[in-house]
RNA sequence: GUGGGUGUAGCUCAGCUGGUAGAGCACUGGGUUGUGGUCCCAGGUGUCGCGGGUUCAAGUCCCGUCACUCACCCCA
């Protein structure tokens, strides 16, 4: 058989590199904890139903069949399965299922894989790793979870950053405003003029102005009004004024810059720096109803978002009650692809060994793991030398998988341990001796750039 | 789905207008008879992505196909 080849868009990480995986997944579980959002769990698999009841045919479902199926599911798309494209939908689906159980305003975190058929690119995978908070409540939620809820992503992503990762910066909008702005210019398709605006970084004004008039149906003058509102940004509430200027009255406008405005000045006095009105983000899932967020790398800006999410009213409906939410998910996948190929950030070694117990011959094998088993029980991850080769074999055993200590039993019963980066070896008990902490696990740690 | 690029050793890649498989690193053994890294010596490194065609002769040229990759679209 040939060797495999990897599948494109489904990645597969070395050891070293999955650590540095781990590490980020339990640094953003430990934060959504202590922020106090429950954990969740959701089966892989939906409904087709429940995937494209928001149309999002364009999400490219991957579906799920049985081998000996024939057929029999074919026409329902109540019974047909497909994998979950994201956690948002799935998550509004267990809500509706539990809604009994459930305290409200519910908060839950989950860390899952999800599932697209795209065409993979750099930072863009087919089956990726998700990390959402929600927060939704019943009937109604209180605006205020819209400032927490970047608070808590910004202070996720903020913890990595001793370990190397770049610090972010949150972009953030209102659909409100856009919408507002929109109707009160005149303009009726305003998810046309959200979409054509949307390219803005990637065409320029030129060519959204002309989308903007053939596709959008908006005049000159039009057209430059969206232009001139999305070229504002600001670190503080200064675009309000900026966006009065404009001349444009509508209700939804006031009540969309008053709710910017307040996200804009909470999230500078938490995590000063991290959080810009940025009145050009639109998002293209139609669900957001308020606040929309995206958040870049710094100097990473080519990756696109690495965490986006907004406010949503409708998503969560069984037509009697309602549950509108706020949410925001990064994405685990194309942060990591990034931390570990720019090699930002790196493990400090590629194994959790800590200790490799050299065997002077295959008859002491049993002494040797009785030692090791010790050891463990101390919290020392240990391995015995797999054969009794030459002690200089075994060493470079431990050198190429960078364990850093090697434990050699004496024959007088005595032992020593030498740490093999120095080349110290000393006289060492084996009911106490304790490496340095920082030895103790794979650390993750930046990576020092050289300059070239 | 549309358009470009690339497929040769475990890895990174050379290989010219067709003429008999290459380098570095890694790996294995030895120099060093039980303490690694340096150095020296020796050695596997291979259906040249796959199939077909042209030719006395194809890694090289042509056609097809698959995979990977980049861009568009969209998004974490």
């Amino acid at each position: 058989m040939a060797r495999p080849r990897p599948l494109s868009g489904f990645p597969e990480l070395l050891p070293a590199d999955r650590i540095v995986e781990l590490h980020v997944l339990d640094t953003l579980r430990r934060t959504f904890e202590l922020w106090g959002f429950a954990p969740v769990e959701t089966r892989a698999v939906e409904p087709l139903e429940q995937l494209l009841r928001k149309g999002e045919i364009d999400k490219e479902v991957y579906l799920l069949r049985r081998l000996q199926a024939e057929g029999e599911e074919e026409g329902d798309p109540a019974r047909r399965l497909g994998l979950h494209f994201d956690l948002t939908v799935p998550f509004a689906r267990y809500v509706l299922e539990n809604a009994g159980k459930l305290q409200f305003p519910f908060r839950r975190y989950q860390i899952q894989k999800v599932w697209r058929g795209e065409r993979p690119q750099d930072g863009r995978f087919r089956e990726f790793v998700q990390a959402d908070v929600d927060v939704v409540g019943a009937g109604e939620l209180p605006f205020h979870h819209e400032v927490e809820l970047p608070i808590v992503m910004i202070e996720a992503l903020t913890a990595l950053a001793e370990v190397g990762t770049p610090p972010v910066r949150v972009h953030v909008n209102n659909r409100k405003v856009a919408e507002g702005f929109y109707a009160g210019l005149g303009l009726a398709d305003v998810a046309a003029v959200l979409r054509t605006v949307d390219k803005l970084d990637k065409v320029g004004p030129d060519v959204v102005a002309e989308l903007l008039r053939d596709e959008a149906g908006a005049s000159r003058a039009q057209a430059e009004a969206c232009l001139a509102m999305a070229r504002i940004s600001a670190p503080d509430a200064s675009f309000v004024d900026r966006v009065r200027a404009l001349g444009v009255e509508h209700p939804l406008l006031d009540a969309g810059l008053v709710e910017l405005a307040r996200v804009v000045e909470a999230t500078a006095e938490h995590v000063p720096g991290a959080l810009v009105a940025d009145l050009k983000i639109a998002r293209g899932l139609d669900y957001y109803t308020g606040t929309v967020y995206e958040t870049v790398l710094l100097g990473h800006e080519d990756l696109g978002s690495i965490c986006s999410g907004g406010r949503y009213d409708a998503l969560a409906s069984d037509g009697k009650d309602t549950y509108p939410g706020v949410g925001l998910s990064i994405g685990v996948t194309r942060l990591v692809s990034r931390l570990v190929g720019r090699r930002l950030v790196a493990a400090s070694r590629p194994v959790p060994t800590c200790v490799l117990v050299a065997l002077t011959a295959e008859e002491d094998r049993a002494a040797a793991d009785c030692l090791a088993t010790g050891l463990r029980r101390r919290g020392i991850a240990t391995e015995v030398s797999p054969s009794a080769a030459k002690f200089g074999r075994q060493i470079r055993y431990a050198d190429r998988r960078g364990i850093p200590y090697v434990w050699f039993p004496q024959a007088d019963g005595t032992h020593q341990v030498k740490d093999i980066r120095s080349g110290d070896q000393k006289d060492a008990d084996p009911a106490a001796w304790l490496p340095p902490a920082e030895d103790l696990r794979p650390r993750v740690v930046p990576v020092v750039s050289s300059p070239a």
